[in-house]
DNA sequence: GTATTTTTAAAACAGATGTTTAAAATAATC
DNA sequence: GATTATTTTAAACATCTGTTTTAAAAATAC
């Protein structure tokens, strides 16, 4: 067997429910794509949907591997483990390039993947971040006025959004100027200096 | 004639397409929405496509109008007309409830609404924040290295995807602690003060 | 009051949808 | 090498899709 059918179909939706999105995706685009049958899709995960959560669990694997070598790092300063989160967002963007996409998609449109397979990663890493800016603000290292939940929210969306923007950006900006290691970087550091405690 | 066929569509559509996604939306859903009959939907918009188009602009249409006011007050120091911005962005979100979820379900997966609605309003967005940036380096007032196309990219994301990940936030935070303003508040202070030049 | 436009209703249209079926082909096991 | 078990295939399934057509009804304009 040259590379099951399986693999092969996960691999094949994974660009196409991220471009469209889970409806507008047929169930032969992605037998077609796949290099299969369609039937396939029935037979190995029951039916698209299957073949969607399988999808999404493949894609957040990356994710699961990080958080837990990440979890580790506990005794790390705060700003340190919050530089963890920021090149996870850039590893993982790399190793999963449909990832982000997928989970804007289900933010904005949930589908049954949001109960069954987004809600179980996205509050472990809401915890790591959430956990880190707390002891940062006890340290007096960060801002003691800062709403800790919501900076949370800033700091995921100073990261993320720059990847879902991206088709976009690239009209607007030269070419050259799209880095996402640059990005990456220079949102943290905007981040990370403007929640630091003011110097008396 | 108690609100015409036409507007009742535009205003039950914002909500379908936002929740759901251009594909995931039929025609009956979308007479039955607005209390219109099926055939209303071509007699008046030409079809699916048509209707979407028209609500696109409809949703748009406070940001228009916000952008022209805010040319005019190009006289501004830079920080606050980037202020003027986060107002927007959480102002508009209150008239529209569906615009911001309705563009990035455009960014992330592009329809026909993209090129002939979408991409009309968000360079012009990005204009106005872009010269701020470039006149407070230019003055001294934000650090000389900032490279301002990306920096764009992070203001526009710290404030904006909070309103795409508030359904995920209200199941992490304490309801309480779920408030626009104050959220916008937060993340523009820390964009601003991470972008400010360092005293020396 | 007549003429025009808008709205409704039900039906029909061709095409695409996800899923199932039963036979054929391949792989695994003994 | 024969016999299971697994996988693949193409065809058929009922259902839903967006749109159009017919017609009558209602509302608005002149």
């Amino acid at each position: 067997m040259e590379k099951d059918t399986r693999l092969k179909l996960i691999e094949a939706a994974a660009p196409l429910f991220a471009q469209k999105s889970f409806a507008a995706v047929s169930v032969r685009e992605l037998a077609q794509a796949a290099g299969a049958n369609i039937a396939a899709v029935s037979y190995h995960y029951g039916g698209k949907e299957g073949l969607y959560h399988a999808m999404l669990e493949y894609q957040f694997e990356p994710i699961a591997e990080a958080l837990e070598r990440i979890q580790t790092m506990s005794s790390l300063p705060p700003a340190e483990r919050l530089g963890l989160y920021a090149s996870l967002v850039a590893g993982v963007h790399h190793r999963r390039p449909y990832l982000l996409r997928l989970v804007h998609a289900e933010l904005t449109s949930p589908t049954s993947g949001f109960e069954a397979v987004v809600k179980k990663y996205i509050p472990q890493i809401f915890r790591f971040i959430h956990q880190a800016l707390e002891e940062g603000v006890a340290a007096g290292e960060f801002r003691p006025d800062l709403d800790i939940g919501l900076a949370v929210i800033s700091l995921a969306g100073i990261l993320n959004f720059y990847f879902v923007a991206k088709p976009m950006a690239r009209q607007l900006l030269p070419a050259s100027g799209l880095s996402d290691e640059k990005y990456v970087s220079q949102a943290f550091a905007i981040y990370l200096n403007g929640i630091r405690r003011e110097k008396p």
